[in-house]
DNA sequence: ATGAAAGCGCTAACAA
DNA sequence: TTGTTAGCGCTTTCAT
């Protein structure tokens, strides 16, 4: 494989003009086209790791999720990496199924790749003990956040989306109204507090449970809440994988909703508009959600020392035929 | 941020045992221990950039994916990251959308990270033009491969799956099907096939359509579909994104399956199985291809000369209410 | 605008 | 088992 002398020698230049080419520097016309010429030929392609090494920078950022195979999450990192290559960054994608011992390695591994950021989702655990100062590199939290905002971060207004659902709950009549909520993250904590906040304002009780995030245990929660009497009239699901394993225990006990049961959630996935009349749900902005955590570590790098930002979105309610009066 | 030379001098030996120490060399318990403990005291983090351009690995591989957010690819990114990181290997992941521009570009980036090799999932306009000798890394194609089997791929049994679900819909009574299918991959291709195959040798007609891969593409296509008369009895689809725009034009056109007509696809999605009675799919064995196509790439890099394999897999026919006899 | 020289942080070959 | 030396391929001074 062709490297830098090859081409210099071909060109008849020394190594530092054809860098020059390579970087955009100052170069006579004459020359570069040569260079160019010489390049093609010898179908020369940089080295990055020879040029990370030299240049201290990587244009490299992190991506750490809990599991891309989580629709949310799908989406965001598409976002994030359409915006990153865009910018001539790459990317390095990494799950960690809420474990804090991944979460640990993996930001360890960021350390390595000597990155530019990191744009990342902690668990509930890691969330208040991340600190850019000793990892050495800005990060940029996206849908989990430290409450107390000493960090960068990208989230919903998640206590306000939460209280909306249960609002329009409200409206259509709905008043035994249940919860259901992730437990590894600060999303399902926020959500459950707006939950909570909207049903005592209401003068409700406010019975909420939590449960690991995942559809099976989504499905298996559920179906206990089936099993107990009464019933709730409607049930609140606080994210879209919690919100399928909802779905699924409904089916399994033979309830339709809003008949049976009103159901109400988190996330727009693609499904959700396909059952019955459709699952009422608050839609998260995935693609500016993405958009806007690489904004803002692009930011944070050009400021290392402005004080911590965060970005709060709102959430969109769309109803469906699944909290309908009844 | 501590280099090696550092950590030797604070654990008074020279940088290339601390090397060794890293790289699980030669190296005296004592000294070990020694080197580990100025490791830690310094926070010291290994160069990965400096590593890979003095070792010349990268232990690094490229997955070059249409788009994430298919569940189909997000499933195999999955399991191929997994199975990588489980190695030591890094992943760099892209999407093309199905655009040989896009592909090229990051074949080119592949090379300029020096990777170690791809694990690609082509359109069907590239994927013939692959050369690894070219490209300097071993190649293994998923999902999609060149008919000639002149490449490592790891794929679907495209036209038997195809034929089964045919098979299926005649033994349940269907006589008038047609079949929509991707217009970008081979795989649409080879299903088309397999399709084509199955109604001839049934002496029947195999009316087939084609569409961009995008939900928005096929709910047009079938839309127009519905409007022509007579309306085929039954809808074989060839994957899961086209098969969602499948089901949304039927709910727009009022039409319910298998009452007005009956409908089969690929990909066993995670709503499939929601809709009324369910959906009648071929499901692949997403986590296999992906960690088939790791597993493969590892082979190659130990057999560079040996001759390019195919591996083949089955899909499952899972039967639902869809495809019911009526 | 161009070239010469130095060195990024690490590993590998060789020597001891 | 350990140290010394050289150099991976590039960019970046500094000089011209």
């Amino acid at each position: 494989m062709a490297k830098i002398k090859d081409v210099a020698e071909a060109a008849g230049v020394s190594p530092s003009t054809v860098s020059r080419v390579l970087c955009n520097g100052p170069v006579s016309d004459k020359v570069r086209k040569r260079v160019e010429a010489a390049m093609a030929e010898l179908d020369y392609r940089p080295n990055m790791a020879a040029r990370r090494l030299r240049s201290q920078h990587t244009d490299t950022i992190g991506l750490i999720v809990s599991d891309i195979r989580n629709p949310f999450f799908t989406a965001v990192s598409r976002a994030v990496e359409d915006e990153a290559y865009r910018n001539g960054l790459r990317v390095i994608l990494c799950n960690t199924d809420e474990n804090p011992d991944k979460e640990a390695m993996y930001l360890r591994l960021m350390q390595e790749e000597r990155v530019t950021g990191v744009i990342f989702a902690p668990t509930r655990q890691t969330v208040g003990e991340i600190d850019p100062e000793a990892l050495g590199f800005p990060v940029v939290m996206i849908d989990r956040a430290s409450p107390d905002g000493s960090a960068d971060a990208v989230v919903l207004d998640n206590r306000r989306a939460a209280a909306q659902l249960v609002t329009h709950l409200l409206s259509n009549g709905y008043r035994d109204i249940g919860g259901l909520f992730g437990n590894t993250s600060s999303t399902g904590m926020e959500r459950h507090a707006g939950f909570v906040e909207a049903m005592q304002q209401a003068g409700l009780a406010a019975p909420a449970r939590f449960a690991a995030p995942s559809v099976e245990a989504a499905e298996q929660a559920v179906s206990q809440w089936l099993a107990a009497t009464p019933r709730p009239q409607a049930l609140l699901v606080s994210n879209g994988v919690l919100l399928l394993g909802a779905v699924r225990a409904l089916k399994a006990a033979g309830l339709r909703w809003p008949e049976d049961m009103a159901l109400v959630g988190f996330d727009n996935d693609v499904w959700t508009d396909l059952l019955g009349d459709g699952l009422t749900v608050i839609e998260q902005p995935v693609g500016e959600i993405g958009r806007s955590a690489m904004a803002m570590l692009m930011e944070r790098l050009e400021a290392p020392e402005r004080s911590p930002r965060s970005v709060v979105l709102q959430g969109k309610l769309v109803v469906r035929g699944s909290s309908r009066a009844r």
